[in-house]
DNA sequence: CAAGGAGTGTCGAGTTCTCGACAGTCTTGA
DNA sequence: TCAAGACTGTCGAGAACTCGACACTCCTTG
């Protein structure tokens, strides 16, 4: 049990939705929700990323958060149903488990302690949103590019991301052109080396070095309020 | 009684929470917490905006989101305590009624109705914010500055506006010269007309049409989510 | 009513990123 | 195995915004 949500919870709140968790493979691209889209699974990623991806009116979709082991996606549809507000897309193949909304809204209402999970992830959340916000106004491409390949890095488990540089400029909502540009940067550096659909993590402290403080900053939102790993 | 959620709620609901409630008058600039305080106030505005601004680590801070007469400040304190993810400010002079978190816990452990109000102004909020990721990624300055002044104008009761072109740059995140060569822009444009620390809004059509597909989109999250008006 | 501070106007060099274009290379499937 | 499509490299003009600097104006306060 790698998704760290699930893993916090206590025996007997755990007995509340085993029954009806099934585990998923969910291949890379894949569209789970776009906006306006009644959330009727909840998925609980165990290796992975998700990402939600604000879409604009002339089809641009820029990532808004990302979901991986120490999240899950949908889960405030357990309190009550929900419209997805984002386009929500597979970014590397995902193991997942997952819970139809109608049986986790039960196991919510009955369980103190998954009312208390969905509580905190969903302020967890909203503070790697609004520090995006900030992020996204004031840190130039090359951090972001850091901390979004730091972030992804954390929720899957080898040094080998797959993803073209088309895919990642929409992600950070640039110019192709400019993530070439980035990209050739930091392998230079010796940070990452890459090529055609992946990018291999060399020095994973030098990203750190280069990414913007807003990586530490969701990282300790998170640590701060879900529960220790453990 | 201008707030949206307080007028929102059933005479029986609002009766657990009347006795608690008292009016205040906030002035501009004041600091209402900062990042890391517990959140033992929460504030209804009935007039004005409060702004929620992320801190960077060298001091700078930039809005995040914004609280008017539809939604409250610090709702999500009662369900649990929590402390602030940003730092709060009040933006324009506010008139706000507030309530106790302690006070108000209790009310929403009795009322489904309370719960179920914040439960949407939760989810109001998030999509706010990830709206406004992506704005900040994707729009040039002047729409974003048209923006801003719509949510404003929004949730103050006449056309102008009290700021300075220093205070709007950190909102935006951007330089004191870049806005003061957009606000001459607008007024050039006839939109708004400026001058020491006021601004007018002269045309709201043409500020609607300059503006980004965020202000409609924020709005419509809004009224979807919240009880309609009367 | 003089002084100081806060707010604004403006300039210009420099950087970052956009936007369109096109060529080259790798992969896939018919 | 060949064609088509997907992905990457590169170029260059131009727009957007930064950053530092300085002058000016208005307002407040002693």
């Amino acid at each position: 049990m790698r998704n760290r949500l699930l893993a916090s919870l206590p025996a007997e709140d755990y007995a509340l939705i085993a029954p009806h968790l099934t585990a998923v493979e969910l291949e890379r691209g894949r569209l789970l929700y776009d906006p306006g889209d009644p959330i009727e699974t909840i998925y609980f990623p165990q290796d992975g990323v998700i990402s939600l991806m604000t879409l604009m009116e002339n089809g641009a979709a820029i990532e808004s958060a990302t979901i991986g082991r120490e999240g899950a996606l949908g889960l405030m549809a357990a309190v009550s149903p929900r419209q997805s507000l984002s386009r929500i897309i597979v970014q590397t193949p995902v193991k997942a488990t997952r819970i139809g909304a109608g049986a986790m809204h039960e196991a919510w209402d009955k369980s103190a302690a998954i009312k208390d999970l969905v509580d905190k992830h969903t302020e967890a959340l909203f503070g790697h949103a609004i520090q995006s916000v900030a992020c996204n106004a004031l840190h130039p491409v090359e951090a972001r590019f850091c901390r979004w390949l730091l972030t992804c890095h954390d929720r899957i488990s080898n040094d080998t991301v797959a993803l073209t540089q088309e895919f990642l400029a929409d992600m950070l909502g640039v110019q192709r052109t400019t993530v070439t540009a980035v990209a050739r940067s930091l392998q230079e550096k010796g940070a990452i080396r890459y090529r055609r659909g992946v990018v291999d993590i060399i020095d994973r402290p030098a990203l750190e070095a280069l990414a913007c403080e807003c990586y530490g900053a969701i990282n300790r939102t998170y640590e701060r309020l879900l529960p220790p790993e453990h």
